[in-house]
DNA sequence: ATAATAATGGGACATATGTCCTTTCGGTAT
DNA sequence: ATACCGAAAGGACATATGTCCCATTATTAT
């Protein structure tokens, strides 16, 4: 693998023209294996996060200690940047799920030359309205829909073109849909008895998309 | 009721200065009376609206029929907003619950003078990330805790200072709430039977807050 | 290979919630 | 007052989902 910088995961992305120099040299890059947290809820957070390989999982406890899965983040993705702007200590869990690279960008760099760029502010506007319509959607169709639709959902979105699942463990599966293990697994038997999918020790394989689209519609994305 | 106009709304809100006089020109008051829609789902958006007197409702209908409430709005809250930054059309359905004065805000006027207002973006990245934090709780909350919670919740939430909830339809804050009417009912009586609450007529007096308050706990405000 | 251990799957039961439909109640017209 | 009507409440039942715990399968150490 090439040795990517800075400055080409932001070319990668058009980003480079955005931000001057100053603050490009503030930014570092960042590797972590998986399984390893980037930050943990209710810390201090001082640092804007930009994934640029490898997938991140967010995730938050709840008071009684129960696990919510929120969101899984795939390269492109911020995160730090509600807490940024709302100056607030960081609401969620972030750890890396594969090998994950981030560019780790200080808020002190971007309070100097960055608060009154346009450019900047648009930019940052776009992704948290993009954010919200995204959360919007997720909480309607939880509201909305029942586990097993929720979970077909899932395995459909989390497959766009290979067929086969693997890596995410059925217990964070069962945490971002918001359903316990145990009922996950009765969908899964479910799915498996309709010959829609296989279990193999954690993999997933899909060998009958067409059959769950028909079945679950076009709820999955809108 | 004095005559108020959109110039003295803005100085209430602190507004006046960031808007240019010629975006000011622009808006229009306009009231609305209980019931009746400012927009619905699906439509082209060419407004954003702020709402500074009274109460909105914004909800969404599934493809399936099923209605959801998404949120009331009370004065200072912005709708149109989302889509006025992702120029899509109308997500969701806003009607007004009683009467109701808005603050309309032709896109056009904006695109003009403000799309580079430093002032104006940070003001508007403010208030949708905070928009996003709420309904990032609102989902959280309806993950994890029973309907039961939920309409503790609600009744302690719409109720800060009164003991007396009215105007609300039961149909609208199960569809709230996101559960059916029937169990909703069904959780009433129950409060009824605790002790905490009276039914009369569609209003709901809360009669024991306190001992709301202790057996849900401090869920309702995080 | 065998035993020990951890991960995964599933049975049994309790409960929460949804659907459908009937009953009850308060208001209104006659 | 009586009869009628629509809204609100509730009964009965089916189903979805959660909890607890035991069985099964894979993994590791010996």
């Amino acid at each position: 693998m090439k040795k990517e910088t800075v400055f080409s995961y932001l070319e990668q992305y058009n980003l480079s023209t955005m931000f001057p120099d100053r603050v490009q040299q503030a930014m570092q890059l960042e590797t972590y294996t998986g399984g390893n947290r980037l930050f943990s809820q209710g810390e201090k957070s001082d640092t804007l996060y930009l994934l640029v390989e490898g997938k991140l999982k967010v995730s938050r406890l709840s008071p009684e200690g129960k696990r919510l899965i929120l969101a899984f983040k795939s390269p492109f993705d911020f995160v730090g940047d509600i807490e940024y702007i709302r100056k607030s200590t960081l609401i969620n869990t972030v750890e890396a799920v594969t090998t994950t690279t981030v560019i780790r960008i200080p808020y002190e760099a971007l309070e100097n030359s960055m608060t009154n760029n346009t450019e900047w502010l648009q930019f940052l506007l776009e992704t948290i309205t993009h954010k919200f319509e995204l959360k919007s959607h997720a909480m309607n169709f939880s509201l909305l829909y029942a586990v097993d639709v929720r979970v077909a959902s899932y395995l459909l979105a989390m497959t766009p073109n290979d067929t086969t699942l693997d890596s995410t463990s059925l217990v964070d599966m069962a945490d971002l849909i918001g359903t316990s293990y145990r009922h996950l697994n009765r969908v899964l038997k479910q799915f498996e008895g309709q010959g829609w999918i296989l279990k193999k020790r954690g993999k997933i394989i899909i060998i009958n998309r067409d059959s769950m689209l028909k079945q679950f519609g076009n709820n999955i994305y809108e």
